[in-house]
DNA sequence: TTTTATATCTTAAACGTTTGCGATACTATT
DNA sequence: AATAGTATCGCAAACGTTTAAGATATAAAA
């Protein structure tokens, strides 16, 4: 039998064995009913979450010799507290270092001052720019920014959503990837009463506040340019049938014709996945017909820069054969020859929008009515699509 | 006096009234020695916090049947939990749509799975490539990324860091701001043992792990290949002259001449801000000598992309009259023509790293001693600096 | 002197989860 | 029958902060 004595009686008669606890020999003590085993590991006392211990309100309370509420409601100049008392504590916290800990203050209100941002991929620049803008305006309010990318696949941008409205954030800001085409993932998160508030690439199911590019109008303003330069037959490089913009931007070059008076016609809209292959064969499709198409509108800018290249390789003049638009004003647009008439979407606005209508939705509660805002962009005439005045001045830079 | 029966003892003639608290008519009960207001607000029970409950393992554990402690090593597989009751606490899980609180799973553990990012300007390809790279590695280990940019203001950063470190990252991993200059708002961070990883634009005095690009030995190669194409007077676009790139991009250039036997002659190096008015006159004295440099090594594309603009609308030829190169790989290069050799980085891969570093940290603990990693990128030689081979291939695209 | 008012402080609960360790009910062994 | 072993569970503390509301001292009023 072990000389163990029983740490409440302190006897040793009456201890017995008792098998074993995680790997631990177990005694029991016969006169106290007690059972026990001999190593304790003491939870907060060796581990490493001694190093991450920071001074906390109880440590200045102790210093100050008041209550932990004290300090809490004197650093925060509650009127409750004597002045001298908040001249003590403050001092005492500065001298021991005090820095709160947000993750309590923000477990405790429920409320973490995180806004999640959701972004098919960050390094696109147009959603850099957007994350930008609400970077910008969520800093200006004291509100952090944890950002996801779904990388355009339905799956990554569900798993994230399921990861971060757990409890991490306030609100969220989306924009779905190409490939989301049912929001059973968002809808479900919506019962939390989680602010969502979508961008560009909207759902149009859900009772959410959006911020909308001006697709549609931009997109006529584009064509409509094209239209006074001269040109009659607009081919559309266009993106896949079901993404949104597509159909918006389509909507627009449509608008556009009508118009004019000009009859559409389907065999100048190509559908793409905005790979250069597929661009490529658009352009071949369309260069076999009789009468060549005097413009091409593409969708976005980066379809644009692959149009012109490959114009270029077929020695074809821009824009003197064939004038190109775009829409997006990527700083590339800028850079190619000659310069890329385009639409400047206004990407930093959009971002800010989207924040300051969360804040909206955050300060007026239940008062608050989800709205849809367009941010107006604007029409950036650049030497691409300049074949009337070919040869007059760059527009403005 | 009032009709208020004391909650205590229910008398109504013991009451006498005691002030105001807070708004509120105060009462006492001489025989209770008890003090009460009449409305009682319920800190729980009105509020907004009502709508943000959720299930919790208390929930869970009601409704099986079991303790709460039960629910929690149940729903982690721990083994002490029979078969039986685990089933049922996951059925029970599911059915009550249950979602842990990851804020107060973070507060238990005093681990956030968050890591901080901090980039000057995340508009910027480089720095958004980076973040891809770290949000990439980041998401594979189930952690978070929350962003935050300094826009090159030293202020801001500080600021910055000071927020997101008290306790709502893991790590954090920082590319300073080119105004930075002193790093005492990182040494006192230091000292609460969250790992700092430096990127890119590093801090030299503080013991952390850092990536690095290969500054040196990328404009080596750079100014070697501009050697090599025949040029001898090479010029260069510098950055400001504390900035670290600066430094060392110039420390390559300077060996590349070194090996090269060449001797430095100081008046080819101009120190700028990157801004356009700063390159254009940086072009146009070294325009005015007599012998007119062969090549133009810019700092970063971008200035690159300056240069060549301007050269060009001096109607200088490139590369026949002037070689151009850059540094940083962005989109631009591949689409200003002539194409425009540069040095790809590989933001991506330094992002990754970074994270790796991070990770890496956070498995050795105190085992782990700091790192200092150099991603070797790749040199991109494209038209704009092939003089001597002028009108051959424009090498890979 | 008794009651009321004011200013300032303290107490304790609550947030949701984790975890050290004791408790209980068995079965197996001696 | 006494003791030892095993499997499975519960208790309670701890994390750091906030906050409702009671407590106390002192001054003012009746």
């Amino acid at each position: 039998m072990p000389r163990v004595k029983c740490p409440k009686c302190g006897k040793v008669e009456t201890i017995l064995k008792s098998g074993f606890v995680r790997g631990l020999q177990r005694y029991y003590c016969k006169e106290c009913i007690y059972h026990f085993t001999l190593i304790k590991k003491g939870r907060y006392r060796n581990s490493a979450f001694d190093k991450k211990r920071q001074t906390t309100i109880i440590d200045i309370a102790k210093a100050v010799g008041v209550s932990a509420s004290t300090v809490s409601r004197a650093l925060k100049d509650h009127e409750d507290i004597g002045i001298r008392t908040k001249a003590l504590v403050k001092q005492a916290a500065v001298e021991l270092d005090y820095q709160p800990n947000l993750l309590a203050q923000s477990f405790n209100r429920r409320e973490t001052h995180v806004i999640g941002v959701v972004v098919p991929d960050i390094e696109n620049p147009f959603f850099a720019s957007v994350l930008s803008g609400i970077q910008h305006t969520a800093s200006a309010s004291g509100y952090k920014v944890m950002i996801y990318q779904s990388n355009e696949s339905h799956k990554t941008e569900a798993a994230n959503i399921q990861t971060i409205m757990n409890n991490w954030i306030d609100g969220l800001l989306i924009c779905h990837s190409k490939e989301t085409q049912t929001f059973e993932h968002l809808k479900l998160q919506m019962k939390k009463g989680i602010p969502i508030i979508h961008f560009d690439r909207i759902c149009e199911e859900t009772k959410t506040s959006k911020v909308l590019l001006d697709n549609v109008i931009g997109s006529e303003k584009i064509v409509t340019h094209l239209l006074n330069e001269g040109c009659r037959r607009i081919a559309v490089i266009a993106g896949p049938q079901h993404l949104y913009i597509t159909r918006k931007r389509l909507e627009g070059y449509k608008q556009a014709l009508k118009k004019a008076n000009i009859e559409l016609d389907e065999k100048w809209i190509s559908y793409t996945d905005f790979t250069k292959p597929a661009i490529h064969s658009a352009i071949d499709n369309w260069l076999m017909e009789k009468t060549r198409p005097e413009a091409i509108f593409c969708i976005s800018d980066n379809s644009a820069i692959l149009t012109m290249m490959y114009l270029k390789h077929l020695n074809i003049k821009i824009p003197e054969d064939i004038c190109v638009a775009g829409f997006g004003n990527d700083y590339t647009g800028t850079i190619i020859e000659p310069a890329l008439t385009t639409y400047n979407p206004r990407p930093f606005k959009v971002g800010e929008t989207a924040a300051k209508l969360f804040f909206e939705q955050v300060i007026g509660g239940d008062n608050f009515h989800i709205k849809t805002i367009t941010i107006e962009g604007e029409l950036i005439i650049r030497s691409s699509s300049l074949k009337r005045s070919y040869g007059r001045s760059d527009g403005k830079e």
